[in-house]
DNA sequence: TTGTAAGCGTTATCAC
DNA sequence: GTGATAACGCTTACAA
């Protein structure tokens, strides 16, 4: 099988190599009969073009990247990523691209990674996700060129290609919802605090509770990593004041349950004592008890956005917008 | 940047192309001198070789193959292959290595997915799961000499390379544990029947049963698709028989799960009336309640030896043994 | 020890 | 329309 290459079609149907390219790449100008011979042959062999020789020539590998800033344990689980990676995989199938997903945890071990994927010219573009504020990899890959989109925001907004849900709107939707409902000492619990997303929600938490005239007390805000000690640690914390808070919005799933079930353990009722609220809508949310009130981000629409622009991008299309927004939709259930 | 190559590297040390190759080869017969020269020139332009022509020239692209059987849906909610796929990309790394992750839903889907990652020379080698009993997958791969590694099993033993979980023995440990703490009537749902996993795990219960005695009864057993919807009507139809069973060995954590839940519903309490066990020890098992005893199969360490293997293959070892076992452990928690 | 040159399997630009 | 032929950027005999 090794030795399946064009070369070796064309001697086969008596044709030049040159016109076997033509034939697999649609060229028009190639009579029908020698098509259908060339064809002919190539379906018979089962002949498949060298993706290897095809980048190298065409100077696309038509693979994205994705790099994920977790470590393994942290990566597994997380719903967040899975439903984002394979919402990915399949709309750059669509366009016959596949993924490369990689792992950072370090600043160091994700410049090797970024020079590694980029550089080497191993992918054609980049997803980032989880960008904070002051990102150096946004800053180095748009100053060199690479085509790159951002799942998440940054300023100015068409400074780089972006999708990104509705976080600010999202958070004042649901921090709106819980005053409603009652609840006045709401407390937020973020991810780590230089995350964009962090600091979104946490603007719309802040937004709805001025539009109530709510006064904003940063005790009622702490900050988590990405696990679930961190997020419970926030909790007791919370739990230590007085008033007690009666609601809690976590950025995400995990931290609202984690955060609850540490409550439970301290003898909270939930949702009498204390509502949680998380985000992205995991299916966990389901599993728990109660069941977890969650925004729902619509992964796979954001996946789907972000691949199609960055597919533009790589192939020269300038998107247009530059900038998309997700809406959001809160999901009730028995916490909130 | 796009012109920076070995030649402009070559130019501007004052050495020809080839001695720039052996440099960053590390190609031991060049003159200290001359690698100095050349590397500083590297240094300062932050040269790094192009991985496409790279792979075209060595015949290999130094990316390992996954491809997973679901549909985004199915694998956004299951941790398994979240800790799979995050386990594969650090061992890959740690050779230099990266992961192509692809998904197949349909029998047709998956073939053109083989195909295309394959036959193409993208990859230089697959990682399978999920394999069922007479997988052509695996015969395909076999008879065309691809490099890949199962995870999972394969008759005859050594037919395939692979690396596998103690499923048989897992299973046998925790029925027994299940036995040995009073139950007698203990139910097991599989996933898809056709997955050689079901079977193994079906076979562990089986073999304990019969260990002490208890009679195998076919109507406590029951296949589940990776649906939520599945695993809770198969738990509905156990709940409807009489006597109940008293215990619920599910094939992985998401099954033990929707039936735990569906047969709370029913107002069963758990552990007292049914006590519940999982399999893969997901984090899923510590947020729910009663939180779930599980099996923990050792994803990190399948998805090493798994990608050593592979790796071995690439590069034209052979590994030896072909075959091997990681053992699992029984994570007691309140559901059993 | 270093340079020259022949590929790796395609695609695309020429002539014919 | 079709067939030589020159890249694509790198590795590695082979020559010097």
């Amino acid at each position: 099988m090794a030795e399946l290459k064009q070369v070796e079609i064309a001697r086969l149907a008596g044709v030049s190599q040159a016109t076997v390219s033509r034939v697999l790449k649609g060229n028009p100008q190639v009579n029908e009969a020698m098509r259908q011979r060339v064809l002919a042959v190539v379906q018979e062999l089962g002949y498949v073009p060298d993706a290897r020789a095809q980048s190298l020539r065409s100077q696309r590998t038509r693979l994205i990247g994705l790099v994920v800033h977790r470590a393994a344990e942290a990566l597994a689980g997380d719903p967040f990523f899975s439903a984002l990676i394979a919402s990915i995989i399949e709309q750059a199938g669509r366009h016959d691209y596949h993924l490369c997903v990689d792992t950072a945890r370090t600043a160091r071990s994700q410049r090797a990674v970024y020079e590694e994927l980029l550089r080497t010219r191993r992918v054609d573009g980049l997803i980032l996700v989880e960008s904070e504020t002051r990102d150096k990899r946004i800053e180095r890959l748009s100053s060199e060129g690479f085509p790159f989109v951002l799942i998440g925001r940054y300023d100015p907004a068409d400074a780089v290609c972006s999708v990104d849900n509705d976080n600010i709107g999202a958070a004042f939707m649901v921090t709106d919802y819980l005053v409603r409902t009652g609840r006045r000492r709401i407390a937020y619990i973020g991810g780590p605090a230089g995350l964009t997303v962090t600091r979104d929600r946490l603007q719309g938490y802040r937004d709805a509770l001025e539009s109530h005239g709510i006064g904003y007390d940063p005790h009622l805000v702490a900050f988590a990593g990405f696990n679930e000690r961190s997020a419970a640690s926030a909790m007791t914390d919370l739990l230590s004041q007085t008033p007690q808070p009666d609601a809690v919005l976590g950025m995400d799933d995990l931290i609202a349950l984690s955060a609850m079930r540490e409550a439970k353990r301290h003898g909270v009722r939930v949702p009498d004592d204390i509502a949680f609220v998380g985000f992205n809508d995991s299916p966990l949310c389901r599993y728990v008890e109660p069941s977890l009130t969650s925004v729902a981000v619509e992964i796979p629409a954001l996946a789907r956005k972000a691949t199609e622009m960055l597919i533009a991008l790589i192939e020269g299309h300038e998107p247009n917008p530059r900038r998309q927004i997700v809406p959001a939709r809160l999901v009730k259930r028995e916490s909130a």
